[in-house]
DNA sequence: TGAATTATGTTTACAGCACTAACATGACTT
DNA sequence: AAGTCATGTTAGTGCTGTAAACATAATTCA
């Protein structure tokens, strides 16, 4: 909503310049371009038109169309950090479960913001290093490795969060493609992230 | 090596017309880009000129653009499937481990064609109908079923498939995307994909 | 065999794209 | 108030996918 008034606009934060926060409103008309259509059809141009700003704008804040993708899925990692975790907060295996669901639901909500988080090149954020917290990598190994107790050796927790995370994302993937009808997708990801499938203990 | 001399071309066997069989040619070109960069890179164009013909002969072959990609998808899918079928031919657990792993280093091997195989809009081929033994899923049904036993029930067989695909499809979706090293690719794969994981019996 | 038809290709043209360079202006610093 | 820097604009380049009109080779049919 960021004003376009000829002042300084004081409801945005960050830095609000002489055209207001446009470096906010790229990302926001960005992810709401997402919500629309694929990553690939995402036109700066477009974005820039919707704004109300010239097209070349654009590069005072990014320098070239890679660079607003990757913010882009950077804010699409992180909201589905804040999901997964909201999800799991039951804990056990009630809260993994849950934390899975959420993980698949995300992608077919927003599955071209899903696929784009999962697709730049340079790998989106590296879950050990970067924002742990806001890694759905680094979410799982907490929760699975509760799971596993405290028995469970290192390569026992470190299969369980691989077998975890390739199985919700490979479900996610195949229904965003098609491959396996999304309509019962609640009870899909129930019959397959099955606790005992991760072989944990 | 389509021969570009004004008389037919008497190698190629399906249709050989006053240019060479120029669709065989867009697509073995297509492949060949693919092998070099990412789908999105590519372009109707940079194969024309390849090739040696104008940019919208392209047209008389594919409507357009996706029809292309539709097209070099299906090549690869069925490329896919044949490399499965092979390495499955062992049967039993070893086979379906093999075919798994298979799976996995197709993708590591053809990044920008396996993406595009899982990316295309209409689903690529529905693997119940079309062309049932070209498809992953059809395989790996047939496998996942002669290791649960006559003694299995549909739905376990179904759970069966399903998490023994979404696995692996994971798997492979996260090492293209850099989250997971793709280093140790073939010991991971042994380590996630045990038979004991899919709990058939 | 020769004429008509169809399949395949070409040239030309257009609008949209990402991006660069040169310039303008508003905001902050001193 | 002057100077600098951050942020915007307009104009222009070369790429893209694709449409329209035209050309020619291959095939079909009288």
């Amino acid at each position: 909503m960021t004003s376009k008034g000829n002042t300084v606009n004081i409801n945005t934060p960050k830095g609000a310049y002489h055209h207001g926060d446009l470096r906010s409103a790229l990302i926001e008309t960005g992810l709401k371009r997402l919500e629309q259509g694929s990553a690939e059809s995402l036109s700066l141009r477009d974005i820039a038109r919707e704004i109300g700003v010239s097209a070349t704008a654009i590069y005072r804040h990014f320098p070239d169309k890679d660079s607003l993708l990757a913010a882009l899925a950077a804010e699409g990692l992180a909201k589905l950090a804040r999901e997964q975790k909201a999800a799991g907060m039951a804990g056990g295996k009630q809260g993994f479960a849950e934390m899975g669901r959420a993980y698949v639901r995300f992608a077919m909500r927003h599955p071209a913001l899903f696929r784009l988080i999962y697709s730049s090149l340079p790998p989106t954020t590296d879950p050990a290093c970067q924002n742990p917290e806001e890694s759905p990598g680094w979410l799982l190994r907490q929760t699975v490795s509760d799971l596993a107790g405290p028995t469970a050796s290192d390569a026992q927790r470190r299969t369980g969060v691989l077998r975890a995370w390739a199985l919700v994302h490979g479900l996610a993937m195949l229904m965003l493609s098609g491959q396996i009808a999304a309509k019962d997708a609640d009870k899909l990801i129930d019959e397959v992230i099955s606790v005992d499938s991760l072989k944990l203990g």
